[in-house]
DNA sequence: ACCTGAACACCGTTCAAGT
DNA sequence: ACCTGAACACCGTTCAAGT
């Protein structure tokens, strides 16, 4: 160890922080137990690559570059489909990153993703609305996938406040009753509760596509009023009086 | 301090941290402190209500119990879109709360909330997606401003990674150009990026809405053909022939 | 420049001891 | 039963000292 031993680099203790993440997801390790795993002292860590934030921030720039972009001529809704289904394998593999990744927002080098998403966005016409449908459609898919990972920290709490609420949602003063037989069919195994939890992705998923598909409707009628308004505008000022009868 | 003074109930524990969330969030204070604001020993806590958790889960609950619930005769769409406003408002003044009752799922008492709701939607015949659809509304609603929360958690930090996505949204390199402009014309001022997350919250929310009233058409649709077939199985039964002309 | 070892200022939680 | 004071086993972060 006295020797000049080849140094550690920033890229080694990036590594090491996803493979703990991996394990035992990003809140599972400590900074101690980061440097234990690289044999170094404590201090190596801020030295190479700053603070824990620094180190989560880079372990969630990594989770972002494996995530797979869909291929760019499918129309949106297959391709956010497809986006969306994927964002939820990788990260699902990095417990507690997706929290991360909503709250910081488009990290650098996310637009890899970003702008293919809101060319086919703007390609279907959602007009000035592309970027709050994006945010709306990543936000909805990364709160679903954060609030998964926080729920199976702990798998055995999980099962037991799941059986917990299925006993109380059987009283019927609680009008909890449709959710406590829901409940009870799946409580009794943690795989049927992760079972039911992709369900549920799948679902919001889809329903989140529909408003955003019912609003391009929208968007797309309110685009061709200002095309024939633009177009009734021009003729006038050239003093054509050719488009004049769509007027009423 | 030596004589029996009042002893110190469960409930003035849980008002004072409820008491310091509002003003600190809900991981803004520390057990020492909510002991220290009491004036005990931090033992006190343990004693009265339990370890951290289980004082945050009753803070939690507090906060349920001051969501008003709109009247049952509104229909559906309106009635959400009041409670999910209104829910909002309250859990916003209880920083970090919303990210709880996410994760959480229903507290005991959220039946108040929770019966009148699934009637709601029963009513307007999302039938046997009535809960998955509660889930769904909800569960985007308080991700949201679980969210919101976080980002709000520190504004400074918020301001200058703002102003540097700005920066980076910039380079056309990025693929983020469209970003760019919307957020450097917004990360001015703390203020005008909070104003920015209400009507994110309201656009991400109407178009929740509307995910579950595309549903709400494809739930009726099948309703009424179960109906049909229903009808024609038992006249059927009966040897009727009366309904048959519904049938190709 | 890179790394160590130790310290600092915090946490949540527990527990013997007092009244 | 209620409360205190002190301890325990952790954190993230810093920093003088070594090579």
């Amino acid at each position: 160890m006295s020797e000049g031993l080849p140094p550690i680099t920033p890229a080694q203790v990036v590594d090491a922080a996803v493979r703990l993440t991996v394990r035992h997801g990003i809140d599972g390790w400590t900074v101690r137990a980061l440097a234990q795993d690289l044999g170094v002292a404590q201090a190596v860590v801020y030295h190479h690559v700053g603070d824990r934030q620094q180190v989560v921030y880079a372990v969630a720039s990594q989770v972002v570059d494996q995530i797979p972009v869909p291929a760019a001529d499918r129309p949106w809704r297959e391709w956010f489909g497809a986006l969306l289904a994927d964002v939820r394998k990788v990260t699902l593999h990095h417990p507690g990153v997706a929290r991360h990744l909503v709250v910081l927002g488009p990290l650098a080098g996310a637009g890899r993703i970003v702008r293919p998403g809101m060319d086919v966005l703007t390609a279907a016409g959602f007009a000035e609305d592309a970027m709050m449908i994006y945010n709306y459609l990543s936000n909805t898919a990364l709160s679903l996938i954060a609030v998964e990972d926080e729920r199976n920290k702990d798998p055995d709490e999980r099962m037991r406040r799941a059986r917990e609420l299925a006993d109380l949602a059987q009283d019927p003063d609680e009008g909890l009753s449709e959710m406590g037989e829901w409940l009870a069919s799946r409580a009794v195994s943690i795989d049927q509760l992760r079972a039911a939890d992709a369900h549920n992705y799948r679902f919001s998923v889809e329903r989140a596509l529909d408003g955003a598909e019912a609003r391009l409707k929208v968007v797309r009628k309110r685009t061709a009023r200002r095309a024939v308004r633009l177009e009734r505008r021009s003729t006038r000022a050239t003093g054509s009086k050719l488009s004049t009868k769509g007027q009423e």
